[in-house]
RNA sequence: GCGGAUGUAGUUUAAUGGUAGAACCUCAGCCUUCCAAGCUGACUACGUGGGUUCGAUUCCCAUCAUCCGCUCCA
């Protein structure tokens, strides 16, 4: 039975109760840019902590990192992201294809010329010169070459000159690998291990969209796993599974978790092998977390654009080598998206009756509690105190407006997993009535307990 | 970046060349002691900027944003 939300409903359910914002609305706004509003912060949050507990806590050799975003320009040239995240991109004006110019000469002259390294200047001379037509239409009316860059470029300092130009980072990743002497020699690690890091990354994308799916700025949480060459590929299965069941753990329904292998062609330049973990999305099948084999790639050219040597002496064979890495990244906000629309439902009960209900795991849940007066009149006061002690531990909401009815369906739709009431039983018995989310029945608790009981059932 | 479509309260929508009506939501009051009750009232909208016009939410242009397709996707 399928129970799928649209994306259209999903961004419409996320603006009304406070979970995401189109940024800079007041100002109409500004192309894919999302605010996440007060509950979607504290998903947002929850989610990064459920990562980091996993992924770091509970893994002996894994350690966190916090890198700075504007890294040493020099970083970008040796990943190589200088070069290839920059695409001399064309547009053919009559039948309005874009084509990369280098790839057009190289297919004009069936290889002979490949326009690799060429300026643009030189690009655009040869195209017009050689007479290379369009392959769509024939014609050969180009536009300019225009430059893609899709790292974000700003600048150190008053002035404008080259010589202060500096990145946003794409990925943050490299943080990682930059630090990887630091980390090994002051944590004292041994292979393998992990350095982890969450934050956020830009990239210029030409095409963003899906909502929160691809944006320009977002946030992701990335491992790299430093292991022995020859190691690698039982690591990468390790933490593929291991990927997975955190995804599991956190709720989302199988059937709608898949992995998928990239094929030869498809692997980018520095990795062995990727698998993609991915979601069916409202919009369909799409990348949620990333597997990657990167070798000793990204460790090796920092080596020689750095010439500081990145080797691990491996104290059992007193060999030194450069280790390879096994990458699992995956978005804060892709996965977010997943959270959401994976627990999103619209459930009938009764005739004619549905409730919104967003069946959240409790430890992703932006409330954990919700504290509602059974009557406002008579209970106040106590759920006052009772909202106090609570919020002292939880994120604890607060309801006296409306009738009783209302007030659970209010919290059901924000995926708040306990309602406790207050009445005269809470101040004549110290009890009150925890009623839950998923099967709206209702048990009597002392007010004594009712921490430990939270506790019992939000916990990772 | 290209092509197409769209843009009215928080949401869904109605009508109109003479500045807009509703439903739901929200809030307040009355009522109400455990699952969207009722009554009364209140708040809130023509994306933005130009142009045509005596007068534009309506027509035209630009712009911004969203959606679909293309392109791209370290």
């Amino acid at each position: 039975m399928e129970n799928k939300i649209t994306m259209e409903k999903l961004v419409n359910y996320c603006k009304q109760y406070g979970f995401v914002f189109q940024g800079s609305e007041i100002y109409g706004g500004l192309a894919n840019s999302w605010d996440y509003g007060p509950l979607g912060k504290e998903i947002k949050e929850n989610i990064k902590k459920a990562w980091w507990q996993k992924f770091i806590k509970e893994e002996k050799n894994n350690y966190g990192l916090d890198a700075a975003i504007i890294m040493n320009p020099e970083v970008w040239v040796a990943s190589g992201h200088v070069a290839s995240f920059s695409d001399p991109l064309i547009d053919c004006k009559k039948c309005k294809t874009r084509h990369r110019a280098d790839k057009l000469i190289e297919e004009a002259t069936e290889g002979k010329e490949t326009g690799d390294g060429w300026s643009n200047e030189k690009l655009e001379a040869y195209i017009k010169d050689n007479n290379i037509y369009c392959p769509n239409c024939g014609s050969n009316d180009f536009t300019e070459i225009r430059q893609f860059n899709l790292l974000f470029e700003t600048h150190i300092g008053v002035t404008n000159d080259t010589s202060s130009k500096v990145y946003l980072r794409g990925e943050t990743a490299q943080g990682i690998f930059v630090n990887f002497a630091n980390v090994q020699r002051s944590m004292r690690a041994k292979l393998p291990f992990g350095i982890g890091q969450i934050g956020k990354a830009f990239r210029n994308e030409i095409t963003p969209g899906n909502f929160i799916f691809r944006t320009r700025e977002f946030e992701q949480m990335e491992l790299e796993y430093f292991c022995k060459p020859g190691t690698d590929l039982e690591h990468f299965n390790y933490w593929k599974n291991n990927c997975m069941n955190f995804l599991y753990s956190l709720g989302i329904k199988k059937e709608n978790l898949r992995y998928r292998d990239h094929e030869k062609d498809e692997l980018v330049f520095y990795s062995k092998a990727t698998t993609d973990i991915e979601y069916k999305y409202p919009m369909g099948w799409g990348e949620l977390w990333g597997v990657a084999d990167r070798t000793d790639y990204d460790l090796t050219t920092h080596q020689e654009h750095s010439k500081k040597e990145l080797k691990y002496l491996d104290s059992e064979t007193n060999e030194k080598y450069v280790p390879y890495v096994i990458e699992p990244s995956v978005g804060v906000d892709r996965l977010f998206l997943a959270v959401l629309s994976d627990a999103y439902t619209e459930e009938e009960i009764g005739e004619n009756d549905t409730r919104e209900v967003l069946k959240i795991s409790p430890v992703l849940a932006p409330y954990k509690v919700a504290v509602l007066p059974l009557a406002k009149k008579y209970h106040s006061e106590k759920a006052d105190e009772v909202y106090s002690m609570l919020s002292k531990n939880f994120m604890t909401s607060y309801d006296e407006s409306g009738s009783i009815g209302k007030r659970y369906r209010r919290q059901d739709a924000i995926g708040t997993p306990f309602c406790i009431t207050v009445d005269d039983e809470t101040k004549n018995n110290n009890t009150v009535t925890v009623r839950n989310r998923d099967t709206m029945e209702q048990e009597t608790i002392s007010l004594d307990e009712i921490i430990d009981y939270i506790n019992s059932k939000i916990n990772f």
